[in-house]
RNA sequence: GGAGAGGUGGCUGAGUGGUCGAAAGCGGCGGUCUUGAAAACCGUUGAGCCGUAAGGCUCCCAGGGUUCGAAUCCCUGCCUCUCCGCCA
């Protein structure tokens, strides 16, 4: 959510800001509400100002033992006026917040100016795209051919977008996911928590997935609702919701591996081959909460740590910067990382870094205290995949095929695969 | 699943219809004293909104209700704890 203030006092600035990302403010009922918004609250409180006062005194004469009959006659309907401009004021503020909950963030100053995702400027390429003697298979016949790699049984369990895998595969997913959290947590300082895979709606609303894209999302059906998390973006960010931390305590980083559900409606028909886009997905994701002024910072260092992945797993891969018509609702700046795929001859999408300054920390209520005013200020988000263990699996796999189809494990994740230096047939 | 007890400020905890945003203690901050520290003592110490200010308003888990007036009474939900049952 953007600062109401700031809506206030430089709407037309706010508008031409977001303008670049695309979004059309309508800044006219923004107006018009805030306006009435103001004046009933004005009165509102008026009402209620003099109701307390009133109550006081009757409260007074009564303790005094005088005769309250006519004091009380003094207030008749007040009560009834009071609570039509309650409610009249709660309406206004449901319009207005939920108004105010459907603006996407304005793009950081840095960010590139651009339509789409073809217009994102290459930051940096680390290696060059893996050579063969031979036309590249892709994981999807790599897998099949292993015997490991099933989509068949996986749609039969359940429906497409699922995938099952078994053997050495399975275990090198798992060897990547630990290979990730052991580099985080031991050689880049963040915390590993555990969290819930199902989150309420106000999580949601917290880092921006709610209200405007439900549809990307499983919910639950039974007595409680919940739904099923699309990144541990969610629970991992709104473990600050509602909390003030002290200065000394940031900034806070936390990494998390966790399962990823999302429905990908509007998407039929893209990457509809392979494990590229399921509805279920691991990830390990890297989360900092930080002092305002260290938030682009921190970006830059998080997004550091996300590549330091890619660069000890061998992969090559390059950094872009999303331009101001690809950045996602919540983000004022984002780096994609994109890791090279043989079988597509591609770079795609494995990490997404973002700093989204005090946009979520607003809907949360995510604070710290700033020693030099001692006030609660808001905090500023910061997260990025470190990686998408799926993605990274594709990855290997195809970056470290073989000719005769084998796959070869790399270096770091050898201590995790128990003695297997090569995956083959089994 | 059954029975019961609760949810109050950073923490512990008092408050069961009126001047209560809320006692007390702890913690935090500032000061006195001290070479320094501790102890003791004094002061101070929740968050948000409107306003240049004075001041006003809101918040005692959440949402409804009763009342001139609700932290306090009623209803619903959520959460926590205890006992029994069941269970990874």
């Amino acid at each position: 959510m953007l600062d109401p203030k700031l809506l206030r006092s430089d709407l037309d600035a706010v508008s031409q800001q977001l303008a670049r990302r695309g979004f059309t403010l309508d800044t006219g009922t923004l107006q018009t509400l805030e306006e009435r918004r103001k004046a009933i609250q004005v009165e509102t409180q008026e009402l209620q100002a003099e109701r307390n006062s009133r109550s006081k005194g009757i409260g007074k004469a009564k303790a005094a033992g005088e005769d309250i009959a006519p004091l009380l006659k003094e207030v008749e309907g007040l009560g009834d006026q009071l609570k039509a401009k309650e409610q009249e004021l709660a309406l206004l503020q449901d319009e207005l917040t939920g108004l105010l909950m459907g603006i996407p963030n304005i793009p950081h100053e840095s960010v590139p100016a651009g339509k789409g995702e073809e217009d994102n400027p290459v930051l940096r390429t680390w290696g060059e795209p893996t050579a063969f003697g031979y036309e590249a298979r892709d994981h999807v016949a790599l897998g099949e051919q292993l015997g490991q790699l099933d989509f068949e049984a996986a749609s039969r369990l359940t429906g497409s977008r699922f995938c099952v895998m078994q053997g050495p595969l399975a275990r090198l997913q798992r060897a990547l996911t630990q290979f990730m959290l052991d580099t985080h947590t031991r050689d880049h300082g963040y915390r590993e928590v555990y969290v819930p895979y199902l989150v309420n709606a106000d999580s949601l609303r917290g880092t921006g997935q709610l209200p405007k894209f439900e549809e990307d999302l499983f919910r639950t059906s039974g007595e409680a609702d919940y739904y099923l998390i699309p990144t541990a973006e969610v629970p991992v960010t709104n473990l600050a919701r509602g909390s003030i931390l002290e200065a000394d305590q940031l900034p806070v980083r936390y990494t998390a591996h966790t399962p990823c559900f999302r429905s990908e409606a509007g998407s039929y028909g893209k990457d509809t081959r392979g494990m590229i886009r399921q509805h279920q997905f691991e990830k390990v994701e890297l989360v900092q909460l930080v002092a305002p002024g260290q938030s682009y910072d921190a970006l830059e260092q998080l997004t550091g740590h996300a590549e330091t992945i890619l660069q000890q797993l061998q992969l090559p891969y390059r950094v872009v910067t999303l331009c101001s018509g690809d950045i996602g609702f919540s983000a004022a700046k984002t780096y994609d990382l994109e890791v090279w795929l043989p079988g597509q001859q591609k770079y795609r999408e494995i990490s997404s870094c973002s700093n989204f300054e005090a946009f979520q920390a607003r809907r949360m209520q995510a604070r710290w205290r700033n020693p030099e005013t001692g006030k609660p200020e808001l905090l500023h988000t910061v997260n990025g995949s470190g990686l998408a263990v799926g993605r990274a699996l594709v990855a290997v796999m195809e970056n470290y095929q073989q000719a005769d189809g084998s796959i070869q494990i790399p270096d770091v994740l050898k201590p995790y695969m128990g003695g297997i230096e090569v995956i083959e047939k089994t």
